[in-house]
DNA sequence: TTAAAAAGAACGTTATAATGGACTTTGTAT
DNA sequence: ATACAAAGTCCATTATAACGTTCTTTTTAA
């Protein structure tokens, strides 16, 4: 898999707001293998685990129509 | 589960496009089981698949840091 | 430099998503 | 109204995510 900005944004705002993987854990009900799998970059969460994460750190999930020529 | 905005966006981009659901099936290679599910808000899928049907319907799901005030 | 904290890896078990198929209901157009 | 297409529901099987625990590696601070 590569979600590697999903990942990224993650991390980032994580340690922007200083919260260790096991806090994380804690505030967002995400067992904490399943928040080490996916922040090592070997995990597919489902959307309801990536929703759990995004609520306890702040950040919305959002779709956007793509204006970038096709990669 | 209630991911009731990002299933509206993606049935949204769907239908401006005039794709079926069979033909997002086999345009993203979700099952459309899957897709049917999910798009009836009874399902949960995993980033990989919400990632399929995304990248075939020219979408991209970026993370935000939240301006409202906590709901 | 070493002790503690944090992150990563590896497990077995349980829960559930993905798949493919058959069938039903709803929508659309003739 | 009626035929067809699209969307929704249900089922069994397979694949894999979630969980909890333990252990190892890496990072950080004293």
């Amino acid at each position: 898999m590569d979600f590697v900005s999903i990942i990224e944004a993650i991390k980032a705002r994580r340690k922007s707001l200083k919260v260790t993987q096991n806090a994380l854990s804690d505030l967002s009900g995400v067992a904490l293998g399943a928040l080490k799998k996916f922040e090592s970059g070997k995990g597919n969460p489902t959307l309801s685990t990536l929703k759990k994460l995004c609520d306890a750190l702040g950040l919305e999930i959002t779709l956007n129509v793509k204006k970038t020529i096709n990669p």
